[in-house]
DNA sequence: GCCAACGTTGGC
DNA sequence: GCCAACGTTGGC
């Protein structure tokens, strides 16, 4: 089983937005870079586990833990040309861009800041991607030990 | 294949 | 809103 961590923009889909969807669980569609497409085709399975991560808000940082219930399958949204993630280039035959399914497993007590983990990234959580500058992957792997510490931090 | 221009991400 | 860091595009 592996780690993730997923970031999102919870002014476009927040955790609470996840705990309130049906069976409290969401397909996360629209990722439109390689090598995310790479590690959710070819890594993520059912079964992981990921954090969830609120980017691009006052308050930014890990705020739950979802698990992943299906694994990767064609990401519909591709197809859709009233979607703004639409990409013509991709077919049903020849998929461009790959989705999978989550489904909220709890929230944290608090919000664990991205300040917090940074204080911890010169030693406990050193190489993790997340707090390497200029990171932007959306999708990134955790390491076991990583995982470990910052549930510790709660 | 190079690389400048452009678009996006995301912290601050 | 600013801007650094990236990824992608497209001319050559």
């Amino acid at each position: 089983m592996n780690y993730w961590l997923l970031k999102t923009e919870p002014s476009s889909f927040s955790i609470e937005d996840l705990a309130a969807a049906p069976h409290k669980t969401t397909s996360w569609t629209g990722v439109r870079n390689y090598q995310a497409r790479n590690l959710i085709r070819d890594q993520i399975h059912k079964g992981d586990e990921a954090f969830l991560y609120h980017s691009s808000s006052e308050h930014t940082g890990i705020v739950g833990i979802v698990r992943v219930v299906r694994g990767a399958y064609p990401d519909p949204s591709a197809f859709d040309r009233r979607d703004p993630h639409y990409d013509p280039a991709g077919s049903a035959r020849a998929p461009r861009w790959y989705t999978f399914d989550v489904r909220l497993a709890r929230r944290f007590k608090r919000m664990i800041g991205l300040d917090e983990l940074r204080t911890h990234a010169a030693d406990a959580l050193a190489g993790m991607l997340l707090l390497r500058a200029g990171n932007r992957l959306s999708v990134t792997p955790v390491e076991r030990a990583h995982w470990r510490f910052i549930l510790k931090l709660e």
